[in-house]
DNA sequence: CGATTGACGTACG
DNA sequence: TCGTACGCCAATC
């Protein structure tokens, strides 16, 4: 099986997905909305960010950017500059709200989970 | 209850 | 190659 519980809410997938993310990792919404079965889907992954306060386990949101790499989804975070920060703190170089190597460091859950 | 929006991505011109 | 249109599905207005 691939994940604990695939039976759960589309959002509990995208969020144990995101917590899989390896450290100085990132990913995309299409990505995971891929691996979980609707690849047209990456907006209701990014809705379901947008939901992360919500849940009680926190969640690297700041791992999962758009397919380019940008940080698209940071002025959602406490701060916007957190997002950043944290992937710099992870040993992701970022510039102009841009992920640099990102073909490198992307970490793809259809690759990494074996599917 | 209908229309609009949204942390995206692909298709088409 | 760049710009625009559409799909996806849930939440909000």
């Amino acid at each position: 099986m691939k994940l604990s519980e695939r039976n759960k809410d589309f959002f509990q997938q995208v969020y144990q997905v995101a917590r899989l993310i390896p450290k100085g990792r990132v990913t995309s919404y299409g990505a995971i909305a891929k691996y979980l079965g609707s690849g047209k889907s990456s907006r209701m992954v990014g809705w379901a960010m947008n939901a992360v306060g919500s849940q009680k386990e926190y969640v690297p949101a700041h791992r999962v950017v758009n397919r380019l790499g940008m940080l698209t989804g940071k002025h959602h975070f406490s701060d916007p500059n957190q997002m950043q920060n944290l992937l710099e703190q992870e040993g992701v170089v970022v510039k102009n709200d841009k992920i640099q190597n990102f073909k490198e460091l992307f970490w793809d859950p259809m690759l990494e989970l074996e599917l």
